[in-house]
DNA sequence: AGATGGTCTTGACAGTCGTCAAGAATGAAT
DNA sequence: ATTCATTCTTGACGACTGTCAAGACCATCT
């Protein structure tokens, strides 16, 4: 509500705080929200609009419609998400380290974030029935594969290891376990954040364990 | 879209044929096809009855509402694909036979029950959002893991090997990857059939890796 | 034959949805 | 102060939704 911005654009704000794209921004975060609270299918424009500082009808001044809509607030979202992890990777010193710095940091993600994240597993599978959804859902997804692919070979790095499957393999499998917690985490039951701590743990030395030089056999 | 004039279309007993429950499960059946061509958002219960040989109305005369109509669903659906791997593991007579017959279900699955698996993420995004869907979800998901971990096992046997991860970590990463595929095959990327096949040829000997190195005899 | 009761259709209801048009509110330019 | 384009609100529209009531249909029983 209370807008801390006092900023007025000359040239091309005549109303409201921000410029025309910033508000096409906070609109879409104010989206969201409510989406990672109701999911995909029972988020309406109006209820997008009551938890925003608009009114519904401006929705059609920011966007076509409400798949223009959607896709915009996918595509901000991806911008936020795609990068999580670079500081664990680059802090990195040791490869236990990255280990349970890249095991925390899912844990941070699986218990403050678990609603955009929920979010984005409901789009990833409308995508599978609305075509216009898929190409964003495709390019997050390779993102994320890539954001994956950056910790594993780190690990490897720093292990003198070679990983012994490729990205996107890696990529499904760290997805298909967080998924998992995450439903957990959201239905409440017990032990989602010691599971996959526990799976990091296991899996990321597991998936590298073939060595240039011997392991200690 | 569709016209639904009323034409008549039985021209047989207008006393439904069949028990009571067996036209519970005929309807159940038409919705689980219009579902999975339209996912569970889009689908309402005038197009489950348009696509069935019932009219809209009866839909409340079998369920008292549309979530008790979609739970019966999902429960239903569960009960149809919850051994389909079961031959495979039971006529395997060998670890690379196992493998090879798993990976040909997996694609025949992935080929020809798209609509329903699509429909089963779909679900279990949905439960998410949704409490009410989350425990036959749950279960539906243990029942899939438990299927899973019969091919893993059954392979460890058959390879005298030891599963590396326990069912839960093996489930996710199959289904990881099998959603993925799915995906893909979906929106007619290529290479699905392919990736997934090869996947599955390295992941479960990798699973499988510990213990005394004997090859399948 | 008529009566019965389970089965199914039809039509309506109240609500919600996305969308849009008309105009009010606003601030910059003149 | 007047003009003017931009921004936003309000209210309405047709279409769609889940739900339900009233009654038609029909096999069976008496």
């Amino acid at each position: 509500m209370a807008t801390t911005e006092s900023q007025q654009k000359p040239a091309r704000s005549r109303r409201g705080t921000g410029s025309y794209d910033e508000r096409r921004i906070r609109l879409a975060e104010s989206a969201l929200q409510t989406l990672g609270e109701l999911g995909y299918a029972r988020t309406s424009l109006r209820e997008i609009a009551a938890n925003s500082e608009f009114s519904h009808g401006v929705i059609h001044y920011y966007f076509r419609d409400k798949t223009e809509l959607i896709v915009f607030c996918v595509k901000h979202y991806k911008t936020q998400c795609m990068h999580r992890y670079d500081s664990v990777v680059e802090e990195a010193r040791s490869a236990d380290g990255l280990l349970t710095g890249f095991a925390d940091k899912l844990v941070q993600t699986l218990t403050e974030e678990s609603s955009m994240h929920r979010l984005w597993y409901d789009l990833r599978s409308q995508s599978m029935f609305q075509e216009e959804l898929r190409e964003d859902v495709y390019d997050i997804d390779r993102g994320l594969e890539d954001m994956i692919w950056r910790v594993v070979s780190r690990f490897s790095d720093l292990a003198g290891n070679q990983p012994l499957v490729g990205s996107r393999a890696a990529y499904t499998m760290f997805d298909g376990i967080f998924e998992s917690a995450l439903r957990d985490h959201i239905a409440g039951r017990a032990g989602a954040v010691e599971w996959i701590s526990d799976q990091i743990a296991t899996l990321i030395p597991a998936l590298c364990s073939q060595s240039a030089e011997t392991e200690s056999a």
